[in-house]
DNA sequence: TCACTACTACTGCACGTTGCAGTAGGTATG
DNA sequence: CATACCTACTGCAACGTGCAGTAGTAGTGA
């Protein structure tokens, strides 16, 4: 059992769910604190299945059918336990700041260009969360008696989006001011961005 | 070749490093952009050979050898070409926030252990990229010419840790305002909290 | 000088995960 | 009736991780 067992498993102990409904779910819901392939997402509930922890129906479409996951008991105990173990670090993984650390390869453009278009990545997601909020305020949650935690997590992507987007555009001032991206080192102005952070202190705000 | 393979060329433009130096190299600078394994450090280098992008040379250790592995010019200009390709979208794998969303299947105190956890490792790494800028004000950057980078780079770290720091106090004030993690729903508060989100403004500052 | 520990320097392998191609029926629209 | 998009997957190669295993090197103190 990965985490990814468990994240399946916790969609499972909302509903019983086709697989191809999992993949809408978990791009839907998980996206942004757990991304997972369409593909995994169609493996996990046969795992699940194997270990006892759901069960698969099969149901006619017409001609064709598909597969219906439920959880079972032992696995709403797994999952209870699984609550009660160590978290995983996080991990982030962004490209754009992999540019910006070896951006002395490439141009100030092409530095500039990361810079907009991990905003243009950053903004489309940020509009998405916004327009999810409106959306409970009509009474659009799938599951209304969960609504308190989907906010806090919410109120999470919110705060570092905006943080993130703060930070590019006060980049773009940054780099608006070097000649070029090579070779410039220690200069009086990155002197003062360094004094600052030592201090833990935050020169973008 | 993946972005970790660039990863990997774009440390080789530096310098040349043994594929041990390669690993601890990527753990000092990489690990906050571009997350990879021990593992994935020493194979990079080797296919970056068989592409003719870098060379190997066995150096000598007493009685054993290391792999000294050093860029080409083929490497040089496929690293400058890659600057120009599209950047790939971030993406954030934070254990703790999945257990946010499915806090309902554990007590309170499981999901309040789980954000300490995810402060703690927080905490770590913030004050790991602090020493850092400090060490940088006493010379100490190994490549003095490309401090501009590195600490434009910190900066956005900073900036991501204070909020995730600062957004932790307020989910655990939000979730001691609860009297379990279940069936709350779409309290007074989250409503509250909902009609900020959607109008994109910040609960937490 | 010798035991011990920490560091250096990898490799093999099983398994988790992704991306893509392929397959094909269902449903709504004009 | 055509066609386009949605539903509903599977197979497979390749990418990436974690862990066990192997073993030489360097430094410390007894």
């Amino acid at each position: 059992m990965t985490t990814s067992s468990f994240a399946v498993l916790a969609l499972l102990a909302l509903k019983p769910w086709t697989g191809y409904e999992l993949t809408r779910q978990a791009h839907r819901s998980l996206r942004y604190a757990w991304p997972k392939s369409e593909r995994l997402l169609y493996s996990e509930p046969k795992k699940l299945v194997e270990l006892g922890y759901a069960t698969v129906r099969k149901e006619a479409v017409g001609i064709r059918t598909r597969n219906v996951y439920a959880i079972t008991q032992d696995g709403r105990d797994a999952l209870n336990e699984w609550t009660r173990t160590r978290t995983q670090p996080p991990r982030l993984e962004i490209e754009a700041l992999l540019r910006l650390l070896f951006a002395d390869h490439g141009s100030r453009d092409d530095l500039v260009r990361a810079l907009d278009e991990f905003e243009s990545d950053l903004d489309e997601q940020h509009r998405a969360v916004v327009e999810l909020m409106a959306s409970y305020l009509d009474g659009g949650h799938p599951f209304p008696q969960r609504t308190h935690l989907s906010v806090l997590f919410a109120t999470f992507q919110i705060e570092m989006f905006k943080t993130a987007e703060q930070w590019i555009e006060f980049a773009r001032g940054e780099i608006d001011g070097w000649p070029t991206t090579e070779g410039l080192g220690m200069t009086p102005r990155t002197e003062v961005l360094t004094r600052l952070l030592a201090e833990d202190q935050s020169p973008v705000r």
